[in-house]
DNA sequence: TATTGTTATACTCTATAACTATA
DNA sequence: TATAGTTATAGAGTATAACAATA
């Protein structure tokens, strides 16, 4: 009697309680948002650490595609990411009008140690959780991501699904 | 043999997992942002509609504080979506330099119809998870979505702390 | 004088459309 | 002709600074 008789209220649950998290995180990790002070880097620049740091080399393109952005906002926001030295733009080899994407050491030490301070603050927030609360939230997210990860395939979701989302 | 003694491992790994959660959706939740061409509401003006919805008739002063934006950037963005029709302005009965704004009638029915559409994309995926692992994200995200409450208390955070986050 | 909200100005991000260079 | 990337232009979101109206 796990789910499939019971009709699928759990599944509404889980659902349910993502979505109430998420709009959480939405208001809440707005907050500190693009020029802010201390950070050197906007939201929508940090977007694209994010993807060159899972998908060195990709040209303009597919970054765009992964980004969900068209190439002219794409462009520009590369000028600004090479003028703060945190990516690299190589032509090239295989063909002359290509661009390959990467990030330079500065912009991996940089989303590294964004990384940590992020830790650091979800840290104050799980510390505060049940110890049986929180093994629950490292086994359900670990399941979500990985579920997230096999309906959204990169890069472009169920196309009209995404803009649902924004 | 819970945490404590173990010198909290645990904590890590649930401030881990949530990390790279929140990393994940950044990059697809961000997909169909902005100006989308279904969305009829930018995500910044969806953050506007999340904090009315929960604190109606707060004056624009203080939306801009739950919001972590300047007065200047709340008003305009006030004028677009009172424009839109989606939220109402009227003058303070108590201080008539102050405005009491708050979701119109289309405004609530916009949120309700995007929450849906929200967890029926979330459905998706939960559904591809082990029952075992959907009831422990439940579990796992009630405890993190109180703790964030108690550790972020509304409407400025720990001053500095947002800034990492974006 | 202090506070609320608006307007002026500037920069970033977004898009579409027109353009150059390459395949 | 089709594709990769850039540039031109316009609208939205962001900020700071100067301003009007009210307390």
């Amino acid at each position: 009697m796990d789910s499939e008789a019971s009709g699928g209220e759990d599944r509404d649950a889980a659902a349910r309680a993502a979505r109430e998290v998420i709009e959480l995180l939405e208001v809440l990790w707005g907050r500190g948002r693009d020029l802010a002070s201390t950070a050197p880097v906007s939201s929508s620049q940090l977007r694209v650490l994010f993807v060159l740091d899972g998908a060195r080399g990709i040209n303009l393109r597919m970054l765009g595609e992964y980004l969900g952005s068209a190439p002219s906002s794409v462009s520009r926001m590369c000028d600004r990411l090479h003028a703060l030295g945190f990516i690299e733009r190589s032509l090239s080899s295989a063909s002359r009008r290509e661009l390959e994407l990467s990030l330079s050491s500065r912009g991996e030490s940089y989303l590294k140690e964004l990384r940590a301070r992020r830790e650091s603050a979800l840290l104050d927030a799980v510390s505060a959780m049940r110890p049986a609360e929180r093994a629950a939230l490292v086994d359900g997210l670990s399941g979500f991501h990985l579920a997230v990860e096999s309906v959204a395939p990169s890069p472009r979701p169920a196309e009209g699904r995404a803009a649902d989302l924004a």
